[in-house]
RNA sequence: GGGCGCUUAGCUCAGUUGGUUAGAGCGUCUGGUUUACACCCAGAAGGUCAGAGGUUCGACUCCUCUAGCGCCCACCA
């Protein structure tokens, strides 16, 4: 006998090893079922999992057991994400308790110290991936760190190398004083921030600006082609006083100045600025460096070289002062300050050597597109999907917005660049200091036989190893059985934050280096927030713990309280509340089958017994025509990925269907066994994919069950139609009887009779009696096609059928007339709308003729059920 | 500045190509231990679907505009 309420914790961990043990969550390469593969996307080998991770996992957990049992070759490949800089970030906080730096430690050391933590953090995902119910294949674990891994990426970069798609160059780049590093342009934050805005005199010009320490090498002047103020000076050199005494100005004409902004003239930073940057590389100009890579001045600023860029700004600021070179200083200056997306700390633009991916260069491979086109191309193609559809929009502004992608880090955690260097051997000739780029660590110079070779120093962007991820992880280069079997991969599931930072990445580097797409579709979620609809984050505390959720309330109970009700791309709020929801869901599943268990039991039934469908009871057409009618929707749902639909059916079902109507309707003399097995037992392969852990331990009590639910198949539709309609009937006949008896305020305990003019519904009602006074507690039912009207009842119409409840003490004659004069003045209203719909030409001519004899029969309804009303009035 | 989303019952949200007297869960109210479940059962109240126009025989659904909230991108000399 199974517990009178069901306890998570009791069952889940051990149904989990059960799962894990028999091996089925391991996908066969070699199989001949159609494949469906998702890769997990790998949570940062740091820290904890939280509800980002929760919903992943649940969502992708769902998707691929409906596959599996749907009899595809089902992979679901985990893994973790070493993170560059989030890492090591953490790391170096770790040391900093310590009082330790990085730089102290050495850049061996410290790689230790960063692979033993993560290491720890590993197992501590591993377990709560786990806890969550994800039917992974563990067997295929990757880590982005991986030694074949490392091969991928070092053979990317190679390609793209060799494609002249990677070069080295001297360009601007957002750099994080903090971290020591570069960042991608979409790594770089922006939060609004007050600041002084200086105006400063140039000459005849007016500059303003935000940065005035960025401004000592400032030699040109741009303004627009169409500013009549200045356009003598455009073309020309002119002589203007500045910081350090006199310099030459030029003046240069471009559309980039705005003739609204200020005076309509602007000075320019190139080696501070991006768009300075360009406007410098347009006109050939210099590239002069003022601040250092850690924030400090350099010697072009004078006395103040050696400085903190911001104190240079106070002390500067005066010194123009002193000079006559400040006209005023706006105070309440808002501006988005552009910040670290890791540490928070305000990004420099500055100028240095870094390695790139140039976007735009045309490739053969691709056949003639750039890499940047071609992911353009497989979305617009329609080869990728994404869902929903509004983030192509999104997805193409950035694609076609986006700028060469800087790929290398001055951080020591992380791929490191597979490039060499050949240094100091007298012999070396100047070809020696072309850069060598190679797959493997190269015993000598190519040029001059040295093996002094040093290897780059920088690591790579933690993207451009997890944008291999679908592919990496399969075993590529290598032509391996899994990568044709498993790719491309047939949905990406991931929150839409990591939209550009991640799917875009993917999309760029897997068509290039595979030639395939990565993913067929991308399914996006929303981020989840409180309940207040804030974020979730450690400084607020409003974050919910996924673990102490599943203590609480059992993995099923959240998996299932985050996909209900819940649509891609839109947050959701979520809170202990709607978590004990489902939790109570479980329960009823749970004890709809306690019940029929023991019906089992009682009987003595030890195997799954035989659905005999030439012997069925009108109740058990209606629950299996129910049945039939949710595996065709929920599997729809499933396979177009409208998952919350699929659990919204699957609940209404269950609870309304199952439960409230055919468990109480089979507690009569009809009751067939077989149904209550083959319905309980569909049911539950339909729910496993969304609660597995609560279905399965349920499948192991039934009787003669052997094996495990996650291996069931699918249930599949009946080729045969049952009839729902005598149910239909009697249970709205019995809802309107319950309704005029608590309306009437009849005690639930008290039978009462009840008579019924049945007309064209008798067969239905005659066969259904007995289920009739049981559940609408009816002590004598009388049942006839019609009859005369019975003074001082209350009386109903429903579904065509005539109720009546004849006992004059029960009934509350002044509230019945309330009751129902509201009901004809409703009815009324009702028939007007109707009767206007169906007396307009146009209606009748234009809409379907299923709407208009819908309509008509509705009428014809409330017209019958009107007369009744009234004449009940009278009658009382 | 460009783009996107949201606005539906007290709260949180569904609503698939336009045709339901607009749904669910929670909450509220009234009853209730009847062969599983009080993590429950039976019943009820509660909405001019943000506002204004338009298209249509018909609009929560399509179009335009307005308002409020939120997000993304760009810019910020």
């Amino acid at each position: 006998m199974l517990d009178k309420a069901y306890d998570a914790k009791k069952y889940e961990d051990a149904i989990y090893m059960k799962w894990e043990d028999s091996g089925a969550f391991k996908a066969d390469a070699n199989s001949k079922k159609p494949p469906f593969t998702i890769s997990m996307p790998p949570p940062n080998a740091t820290g904890q999992l939280h509800l980002g991770h929760a919903i992943m996992l649940a969502l992708e957990d769902i998707l691929i057991r409906h596959r599996r049992m749907k009899g595809y070759e089902a992979l679901w490949l985990p893994g973790t994400d070493h993170a560059a800089i989030a890492t090591q970030n953490k790391v170096e906080k770790v040391l900093a308790e310590e009082g330790i730096t990085r730089e102290q430690l050495g850049r061996e050391s410290f790689l230790g110290r960063v692979r033993e933590y993560v290491a720890n953090s590993q197992d501590i995902i591993r377990n709560q991936v786990r806890k969550m119910g994800s039917s992974c294949d563990w067997s295929r674990e990757r880590y982005t760190l991986d030694d074949d891994l490392n091969t991928a990426v070092n053979e990317v970069f190679v390609r793209m190398f060799e494609d002249g798609l990677i070069y080295r160059g001297h360009r601007i780049v957002n750099w994080c004083t903090r971290c020591s590093s570069t960042l991608a342009d979409d790594e770089v934050e922006y939060v609004e921030a007050q600041s002084s805005f200086y105006y400063i005199k140039y000459g005849p010009v007016t500059i303003g600006t935000a940065r005035p320490e960025t401004k000592f090498a400032d030699k040109v002047v741009i303004v627009h082609p169409d500013d009549e103020r200045y356009k003598d000076y455009v073309g020309k050199e002119i002589e203007i006083d500045w910081i350090d005494g006199k310099i030459k100005a030029k003046f240069i004409a471009d559309k980039e100045a705005d003739m609204e902004m200020g005076s309509g003239a602007m000075t320019i930073t190139p080696a501070h600025s991006f768009v300075d940057f360009d406007l410098a590389q347009k006109y050939k100009l210099e590239v002069m460096p003022i601040i250092d890579t850690d924030g400090k001045m350099l010697p072009v600023a004078g006395e103040f070289a050696g400085m903190d860029a911001l104190e240079c700004r106070g002390k500067l600021v005066k010194k123009m002062d002193k000079l006559g070179l400040l006209e005023s200083i706006d105070e309440n200056y808002s501006h988005n300050l552009s910040v670290c997306y890791r540490c928070n700390t305000a990004v420099q633009p500055l100028v240095s050597n870094q390695w790139f991916i140039d976007v735009n260069k045309k490739i053969k491979s691709l056949g003639g597109k750039s890499i940047k086109q071609k992911s353009v191309e497989v979305v617009k193609k329609k080869e990728i999907e994404i869902i929903p559809n509004r983030f192509d929009k999104t997805y193409f502004h950035w694609m076609d917005n986006l700028r060469d992608w800087c790929i290398s880090r001055q951080i020591w955690w992380g791929h490191r660049v597979p490039v060499w260097y050949c240094v100091g051997d007298e012999k070396c000739k100047p070809s020696c200091k072309n850069p060598i780029v190679s797959r493997e660590t190269p015993k000598e110079c190519p040029h001059c036989k040295s093996k002094n070779l040093k290897q780059d120093e920088d690591t790579l962007d933690t993207w451009f190893s997890s944008g291999l991820w679908t592919f990496s992880t399969l075993g590529w280069p290598e032509k391996t059985a899994d990568f044709k079997k498993f790719h491309p991969t047939s949905v990406l599931e991931t929150g839409y934050d990591i939209l550009f930072f991640w799917v875009a990445r993917m999309i760029i580097m897997t068509t290039y280096a595979t030639g395939e797409i990565p993913f067929e579709k991308v399914y996006l979620h929303g981020l989840i927030r409180d309940k207040e609809g804030r974020k979730m984050s450690k400084s607020l505390g409003n974050g919910i713990d996924p673990i102490e959720m599943i203590e609480k309330f059992g993995t099923d109970a959240l998996r299932m309280s985050m996909v209900i009700g819940n649509t891609p791309g839109n947050d959701m709020r979520l809170y202990e509340e709607k978590i004990m929801a489902y939790r109570n869901f479980t329960n009823k599943l749970w004890n709809a089958s306690r019940f029929v268990i023991g019906i089992f039991e009682e009987k003595g039934i030890k195997k799954a017994p035989e659905l005999d469908l030439g012997s069925l009871s009108d109740a058990d057409e209606w629950i299996l025509s129910k049945t039939y009618s949710t595996i065709s929707a929920v599997d729809d749902a499933l396979m177009n990925y409208r998952i919350s639909e699929a659990g919204q059916l699957l609940y209404d079902f269950l609870w309304n269907d199952f439960c409230d109507w055919y468990l109480e309707l089979s507690k009569g003399d009809k009751q067939n066994i077989a149904v209550l097995y083959h319905v309980l037992s569909t049911t539950l392969k339909l729910l496993h994919p969304i609660i597995p852990f609560v279905t399965e331990q349920i499948w192991t009590e039934l009787p003669g069950s052997s094996g495990m639910l996650i291996t069931e198949p699918y249930p599949e539709p009946l080729d045969r139609d049952f009839d729902a309609d005598s149910i239909d009937l009697v249970t709205e006949v019995i809802s309107a009887i319950r309704r005029m008896r608590a309306e009437n305020k009849i005690q639930a305990a008290d039978k009462i009779p009840v008579v019924l003019y049945g007309h064209k519904e008798m067969h239905a009602l005659e066969k259904n009696m007995a289920e009739l006074v049981r559940l609408a507690r009816i002590s004598e039912l009388t049942l006839k096609d019609d009859g005369p009207k019975l003074p001082g009842a209350a009386t109903d119409v429903a579904a065509g059928v005539d109720i009546l409840i004849p006992l004059a003490g029960l009934v509350d004659t002044e509230k019945e007339k309330i009751r129902l004069k509201k009901e004809i003045d409703n009815l009324a209203k009702y028939i007007a709308t109707l009767s206007g719909k169906l007396s307009n030409k146009n209606f009748v001519q234009n809409a379907p003729k299923a709407v208009v004899e819908g309509e008509q029969k509705k009428l014809a309804d409330a017209e019958v059920r009107m007369n009744k009303m009234k004449e009940q009035v009278d009658n009382l």
